[in-house]
DNA sequence: CTGTTAGCGCCTTCAC
DNA sequence: GTGAAGGCGCTAACAG
């Protein structure tokens, strides 16, 4: 517990007999100081290992050099990922990543906000819950001049930068994927109607089936509210209820797949041979269950550095443009649950 | 963009005919100040949305309320656990968490340290890396005055509070229930010797199968390199070939567990029924995985809540003495794995 | 009860 | 090339 009080730059100045403007000048190794000058002040610095006071720095400059970042849940497989990758990169530039979380709750990202607001971060990162359907509190950042970006899920209207995956491409692929299995009837079991992400996901779908002459049939599309395992496995039951039940299912998401094995598991339904399954979002059960689970990669850590790149050079320098919108490109992982053996 | 300048103390004195310091006295109520000068104070305040400059507040405090919080792996559920219940009760007194994360290795570990001191956290909390068996960049926060907290995993020599959960109660536990369902030859698949956390559930479950009369078997005890599945599979395939194989095996983690059941589905043998599976984490996966397993809740959420709760205690308040250690009790959650129907 | 004064550590004109 | 001086916004000791 030394608790020796920190070398500040006038004590280096009188110690060395030179004005603190000097030192202070000499340490960013300005063009106006003589080199043995520079030298010198560098040398005693090191010696004496002087660190400057961040926080006097950061008052000086009126910044804070934090970030904030809001996620719908932190305990979440693809937000830890985003999260992460945040993290790691802001780290590069000397910035840090204040996280919170909003249990996709409104009330819970205002507070969110607000603390962040509080905590005076320089820029906000943000996902919205499920229950935004108003930005007013995301607003106010941009207001008090803090640039703002959107990412993963974000409300459309609002006039803030986005980073999102490519949904649509992503659900092309899954579907174009089963089509290649050879599949001629494949379900889809979407999320909310007014869920962004999803309907894009729903349109690739479409546009697979469209694009090779398969006809888009209703009666294989089920939409979840919750996007649980529970409605999977109870929707999965639905279609093997049908007359001419699907040869393969696309899922909104992994933990839905999951509930949609376990279904056929119970009627003893081979996968993938009679069912191909595709799942959404690459999460860490996709490789575990078994089968193994074909999913769409959504680059979680890439989109985390994407998004914190743009914010800093925001940051950093207040003529760059933010580009509107950041598509990340999606990624289809075969594994064992759509890949039809060659008869 | 309206990027209008905030209000200040300076501007509600000018505004108001009292000085600066009447005024900051008057908004946290001191009792010098008249009750009518601190409502009028107040009610200007409300009025033009006064909010004060924390990082001025902070400067002139010299601290930052920010808490650095370093673990192995963000992506990973047990450690996200811990940052959520962290953040939540940071939350509560104004406090935010900086995460950083080491990947297991000393140098990124290192480097993490380093960059909260350049942050200048007030504190830090800190679960170390494999790699670490030694604590000097621990130590030099305690140099600097600030307070640390190891948790979960820790270095056991550095003279520094500890978080931990009770892994000798948690093996016990896994031991005995095993011990419950009647079986009686339980191996055990354990972690690293050098481990401290493996250790105690090694040491809980020897005073288990002791406590009833359960001979302890070299045989049937298997140490982890790297905590994978693989190691799972690998492991409990040598289990099968022995000449009187097990009938329950207690893993030290659920990845571990999830490579035996791989490995026993794969022979075709029933869990529970011809061999019981107890894991360790209660990740998500063993709610997940089939059949669901049973496995130690080590309450992640309110290991984070502690760990912030007392470093924030010590952090206003000098004296307060952070207890040197403080194990928290384990859950045991059973599942399908282990439970065998009564005959 | 209130105002004056003096910084916290650093950066940045402005002057020499 | 270097130094002096002012100030960022807020707090707190010291006067009245």
């Amino acid at each position: 517990m030394s608790e020796r009080r920190k070398l500040t730059l006038k004590d280096i100045a009188k110690d060395l007999g030179i004005s603190v403007s000097t030192a202070s000048r000499a340490l960013k190794a300005h063009p106006d100081i003589a080199q043995e000058t520079i030298q010198m002040v560098k040398d005693y610095a090191a010696k004496h290992n002087y660190v400057p006071n961040i926080i006097a720095v950061n008052f000086r400059k009126s910044r804070t050099k934090n970030i904030g970042l809001i996620v719908p849940e932190l305990v979440h497989h693809f937000f830890s990922t985003v999260i992460s990758g945040s993290i790691d990169e802001a780290k590069k530039s000397g910035y840090n990543i204040l996280v919170s979380q909003s249990n996709d709750f409104l009330a819970d990202e205002i507070v969110a906000c607000k603390t962040m607001m509080a905590s005076s971060v320089d820029g906000l990162l943000i996902s919205i819950s499920n229950e935004t359907y108003d930005g007013d509190h995301i607003l106010e950042f941009i207001d008090e001049g803090k640039p703002v970006i959107q990412f993963d899920k974000i409300l459309e209207k609002l006039p803030v930068p986005k980073v999102i995956v490519d949904d649509f491409e992503g659900g092309y692929s899954a579907t174009k994927h089963l089509i290649d299995q050879g599949c001629k009837r494949i379900a889809h079991i979407a999320g909310r109607k007014d869920v962004l992400n999803a309907c894009e996901r729903m349109k690739g779908y479409k546009k697979a089936l469209n694009d090779h002459q398969i006809p888009f049939k209703e009666e294989y599309i089920r939409y979840c509210e919750s996007i649980s395992e529970e409605e999977g496995e109870q929707f999965m039951e639905e279609f093997l209820a049908l007359p001419n039940p699907p040869d393969a299912v696309f899922c909104i998401t992994d933990l839905v797949a999951l509930g949609v094995i376990k279904a056929l598991k119970n009627k003893g339904i081979s996968i993938p041979d009679q069912i191909a399954i595709v799942g959404f979002s690459n999460w860490k059960l996709a490789e575990i269950v078994s089968p193994s689970l074909t999913s769409i990669d959504q680059h979680g850590y890439q989109m985390g550095v994407v998004a914190v790149r743009m914010l800093i050079q925001k940051l950093e320098d207040k003529n760059f443009e933010i580009p509107d919108t950041l598509e990340l490109k999606t990624r289809l992982v075969i594994r064992d649950s759509s890949v039809k053996v060659k008869a």
